[in-house]
DNA sequence: GCTCACATGTAATAAGTTACATGATTTC
DNA sequence: GAAATCATGTAACTTATTACATGTGAGC
């Protein structure tokens, strides 16, 4: 199927008025935010392109102090059959890319110390995310069957990511301790992976990234 | 960090010389292929900017019978000292697009029985995926920990996944055919949709797929 | 006779991101 | 008085994909 950013401000659309601001919350934050990604910048024009094909309508409404009119949006009749026929057609293949990942496959070449910091950082990341999925689901619970099948869906991959991570973060670290430094060089073997706490002191080495 | 393509070809021939026919291959086929994309058009050039830099070298291996010549590239010192570099910044946040859970957030808007087929298949996908990893884990067991720290990341999801969907199908597809056809119903097509079932009418819109 | 695997490369095109441009109001 | 939230939109830029262009030998 083709699932441009049009076909994504059908859906949300599909699900209520929206604004262009409003969409890109909702992909930003909200259930959406963990397969898709949208910024203004196609945002906009989708919205555009969609009223120019009659698949959505707009109003203005002019907010009650001085702010910037809100242009509200609406999916017409078209629109439904359009998102109808999107959703119809085979999806393509999802599509994963993970630099964490790419980095885990080279730890070899990392600096032990900083490794620790990059993993840590990792698992933070994503207990954040499963956090944000579980709040939105207590502030407003999906009595949509498919919100609350993907919601799971997410709930149940991150939860599985986390546990792995956890898991195998010792492990992970004494492997490397015994393999690393081979593609370093000399200098870095003195570096022990230190049984208590590699995750604290981040701080000491920062990187600027380019 | 930047992983772009440049980067990803470093990191493929600091494990050992390879050609642009055998990157797109491991990028295809291999460990890296759950995530990271990455094409002819993008290898290719990507190669070139590398000798540009210094990063690699090039021989050319004149091929027994008239085949095309092969090049084989290699990582210099530079090119290593470049990866490194590129490893300790800190990873862009993960990037994941999925058409699949695109259309089960819309499930309401899709025909009962076309949902089951896109169900199937997505499952069948995913196992087949899971199949490729483990096969090629037997073929050549990874001793590197970082590949075996991602393949095992790899099987986990994936067999996650895999559990998901298939203890979650028949009630999927219950819970759908409650709510099912309320928004499939008026515009699809003129007939109303007779209240009992909302299945009934889905063999007059037949997609044509494998 | 056809398609697949090997093998390299380019050009047109698609799609979306980042940064810019503008501006009021509320919270720290 | 600095930053965040609300709010819309455009233009330059990056990045990679698709299709093309070219050619052989092996297996079905």
């Amino acid at each position: 199927m083709g699932m441009n950013v049009r076909t994504l401000c059908l859906g949300i659309l599909s699900m209520g008025d929206a604004t262009g601001y409003e969409i890109r919350k909702r992909v930003e934050e909200g259930a959406f935010s963990h397969f898709i990604d949208a910024s203004y910048g196609s945002i906009y024009p989708a919205l555009a392109q969609l009223l120019k094909e009659g698949l959505a309508t707009v109003r203005t409404e002019v907010a009650e102090e001085g702010r910037p009119p809100r242009k509200v949006y609406s999916i017409t009749a078209q629109g439904r059959s359009a998102l109808a026929q999107a959703l119809a057609t085979d999806p393509a293949r999802d599509k994963f890319k993970s630099e964490f990942l790419f980095q885990m496959m080279f730890m070899r070449c990392i600096d032990p110390a900083h490794l620790a910091v990059i993993y840590d950082a990792y698992i933070e990341e994503q207990e954040r995310e499963l956090q944000q999925l579980e709040e939105e689901m207590r502030r407003c619970p999906p009595e949509d069957a498919g919100a609350r099948f993907v919601a799971d869906y997410g709930r149940t991959m991150l939860g599985t990511a986390i546990r792995f991570l956890k898991e195998r973060r010792e492990e992970m670290l004494k492997a490397f301790a015994q393999e690393g430094g081979r593609a370093l060089g000399a200098e870095v073997d003195g570096a022990e992976a230190d049984g208590g706490d590699a995750a604290g002191q981040g701080a000491g080495k920062r990187e600027d990234e380019a």
